[in-house]
DNA sequence: GTAGGGTTAG
């Protein structure tokens, strides 16, 4: 290495922050050593120098060999640590120090400020904040900026009890000592001049009246919080402490005062930057105001900061959340470059809006990219299998997951839990369930959903009662799913009770989805004019998907009359609606009055209207097959059909009548046989049977309810080929064995 | 000294 030459030597000790790299302050570590020697003083410097660069086991080094370390080497060592995110060794520092008798200055509190609050230490923070105002450095733009953030941070997590009685104590002090000084900031002059904002004015000028004006009403009956007594009591105040009470409001829901706060920042002649921007944008993401959310994404560009990779995937995250995945992905590919949060960020915004197949495509591109996936790409793209059933895929995942040790994260495990109930496997649902530490509403929520798809009645509900005893309150969606377990088994007394202790106890106003189980629950279990009254009870107008599982009962219940009063209902507020047209023919045909199915019929044809074919898919090594009802254009049909002939056979000598009433055409006895021995699910099961080995579990999906000569039929076929037949239809499991369906035969 | 992404919905 060469020597530097003690001129350049002299010129940099006096400018150390022309070292801008390790080799360069390796190199002048050695040269002070050759030239200075090994003096407390010197080691310091250079400490100083190796701090500055972030460079922790160089500082250790240099800190260790000093035996009696000045207060500079404990400032670097304690930045040192704080920056690489040891904070536990930041304060064992700190107080190491101070037993050494070594006051802190305003250069180190911010540093110790961090560490308590990562760590979550309120207690010293506490003591921190004490200090900093005895020793007087409460004025410290940097220390002050560093004690909001703090006190947000405990703010967010756990409430703020303790710490704000405390901070109250020490700023009243404060704020006594500041009126002596005759210094004092008027405590609510931002408020005053609200006004006048440049540009974020405008931005914002209507955004408080519609979503803050409530909050700001209560905020204002409330005493200041810790962060904003901080922020009235600073002397001086940059964008980082604007930023952080911000932020800091954002943080507690306080969004109509935070947006009061953007734009008395633009009054104190401090202009919203990329940090301002990427704590605001959730709001509108969480209000769903995408104009508002536009407005920002202009600013955004305007000040060249809707390339920054934060300002993109909050951007991003907003259009998803306000259902504009079309503009989600025009910010997606306009980033310079992306990050895992990035990337993250597009495959929920796909996820969200039901785009399955996309969402899984990102996941693959973001691999591809060599970005590895964390917990929360894992929570993201999870559901994606849920919702296209793919076991194989979701199985895969998981292998990923417990390799990561991924597998005790909440998000996941619910994501898990619900992924494996939707693909059929609800043992393996309830497994992963009791094996988690914690159960939040969420978890409990698929779990009760799981159960509730698979006819699981009495598990879903007493699941739903030892959620509350464990002091978790049911929500808007944890309703739906006990309803819908109520539904699927016929429970018309615990739907009710439930119904009224949600809107009673709970208060919470039923939405469409109790309604529908309400009145799906009424209607399967025959009890049809009470659901149809049911439903005009609701207070809104009722959509046509309230009344289509009325239609269906209505067929199963073979009452006409109400039928054809449904389909008016419907066809009112939805003139388009195929399944009425459907629906009618069906129910005409079954009464076998077949005129006025062909009626149905034919204005379904006039109209242009096409029934949606029934088909069921089925996963053999790793490919999906589908069939069509009556399809023979897969290449092993000859096989499938032989199976079919050879099953039937036995069916037959075990009791099997196929039940003709389903087939809802005008033909032969011989014939319908044919027709239902071809529906679509049998297909797919012979399919099955002949494709996999002797024991395998078949599990098929069906895009329509399973019809009850099928479903006679599964039972049989399920006893003599000695197997598990799991069957998803649009609205449940069934799971066939040895001759019997865990519905009971109620579905 | 400040910032962005996640799970449940017949």
């Amino acid at each position: 290495m060469a020597s530097l030459p003690s001129m350049v030597l002299k010129a940099v000790l006096n400018n150390p922050h022309t070292i801008t790299t390790k080799p360069r302050a390796k190199q002048l570590h050695a040269q002070i050593v050759k030239h200075k020697g090994l003096s407390s003083t010197s080691l310091s410097f250079i400490l100083s120098i190796y701090a500055d660069l972030n460079l922790l086991r160089e500082s250790l080094l240099v800190f260790n060999a000093l035996p009696s370390p000045p207060f500079v080497a404990w400032k670097s060592i304690i930045r040192c640590y704080t920056s690489h995110g040891l904070f536990a060794e930041s304060l064992a520092s700190f107080s190491r120090m101070r037993a050494f008798g070594k006051y802190p200055d305003h250069n180190v509190f911010p540093s110790v400020l961090k560490s308590c609050a990562f760590l979550m230490d309120s207690r010293l923070g506490e003591a921190v904040h004490g200090c900093v105002v005895r020793l007087g450095v409460d004025c410290d733009l940097y220390t002050g900026n560093a004690l909001m953030n703090m006190y947000a941070k405990f703010r967010s997590l756990g409430g703020n009890g303790g710490i704000r009685g405390f901070a109250d104590e020490v700023l009243d002090e404060m704020s006594q000592r500041v009126n002596r000084g005759n210094v004092m900031r008027q405590m609510d002059d931002h408020e005053s001049c609200l006004d006048s904002g440049p540009e974020m004015y405008q931005l914002n000028s209507s955004g408080q009246n519609e979503i803050g004006s409530l909050e700001i009403r209560r905020e204002a009956c409330c005493q200041r919080d810790s962060v904003r007594k901080v922020f009235d009591m600073m002397p001086k105040r940059d964008v980082v402490s604007w930023n952080t009470v911000i932020a800091g409001n954002v943080q507690s829901g306080m969004y109509g005062e935070a947006l009061a706060m953007v734009r008395a920042m633009g009054n104190a002649n401090l202009r919203p930057d990329s940090f301002t921007l990427s704590n605001v944008l959730p709001i509108f993401a969480e209000h769903v105001d995408v104009h508002k959310g536009k407005e920002i994404h202009g600013y955004a560009v305007r000040h060249g900061f809707d390339t920054n990779l934060f300002i993109g995937s909050s951007l991003l995250d907003m259009y998803a959340k306000c259902a504009r995945v079309a503009d989600s992905y025009r910010v997606f590919h306009m980033l310079p470059q992306r990050d895992g949060i990035s990337w993250n960020s597009i495959v929920a915004a796909c996820s969200q809006n039901g785009m399955f197949d996309e969402g899984l495509k990102f996941f693959r591109l973001m691999l591809k990219d060599d970005v590895k996936p964390g917990p929360i790409s894992f929570s993201s793209i999870i559901p994606a299998c849920s919702h296209l059933t793919s076991l194989h895929l979701g199985k895969q995942l998981h292998g990923y997951i417990m390799r990561a040790r991924f597998d005790d994260n909440v998000y996941i495990a619910s994501s898990l839990v619900d992924m494996y109930a939707k693909c059929g496997k609800i043992e393996k649902a309830k497994c992963i369930f009791s094996n988690m530490e914690l159960h939040d509403i969420v978890s409990w929520t698929a779990i009760v959903m799981g159960c509730a798809l698979h006819g699981h009645a009495l598990d879903a509900i007493s699941l739903f009662e030892k959620m509350q005893m464990e002091g978790v309150k049911p929500t808007y969606v944890s309703f739906i799913a006990v309803l819908t377990a109520c539904s699927h088994a016929g429970l018309v007394d615990e739907a009710w009770k439930y119904f009224n202790s949600m809107t009673q106890e709970f208060k919470i106003n039923p939405g469409l989805e109790h309604y529908a189980a309400i009145a799906d629950l009424l209607g399967r279990a025959g009890r049809l004019e009470e659901a149809y009254d049911f439903i005009c009870s609701m207070p809104s107008e009722q959509p046509s998907s309230l009344w289509s599982p009325l239609m269906t009962a209505c067929r199963v219940h073979k009452n006409v009359e109400l039928a054809e009063k449904v389909a008016e209902r419907i066809l009112r507020v939805d003139p388009e609606s195929i399944g009425a047209y459907v629906q009618m023919s069906n129910i005409y045909s079954a009464a076998q009055r077949w005129k006025e199915a062909a009626k149905w019929k034919v204005s379904m044809k006039q109209r242009g209207f096409k029934k949606k074919p029934a088909c069921s898919w089925i996963e053999v090594r790793n490919r999906v097959h589908a069939f069509l009802s009556g399809d023979t254009s897969h290449p092993y049909y000859s096989k499938i059909n032989e199976a079919l002939e050879v099953l039937l056979e036995q069916m037959e000598k075990d009791g099997y009548k196929p039940n003709t009433s389903e087939v809802l055409h005008d033909v032969e006895e011989e014939q319908k046989k044919q027709l239902l021995q071809h529906h679509s699910e049998r297909l797919a099961i012979a399919f099955g049977i002949i494709s996999t080995p002797p024991g395998t579990e078949i599990r098929i999906i069906k895009n329509i309810r399973v019809c009850t000569d099928c479903h006679e039929a599964i039972k049989f076929i399920s006893k003599i080929v000695g197997r598990e037949i799991i069957v998803r239809d649009n609205s449940r499991f069934h799971h066939f064995k040895d001759g019997k369906c865990s519905c009971g035969d109620y579905w």
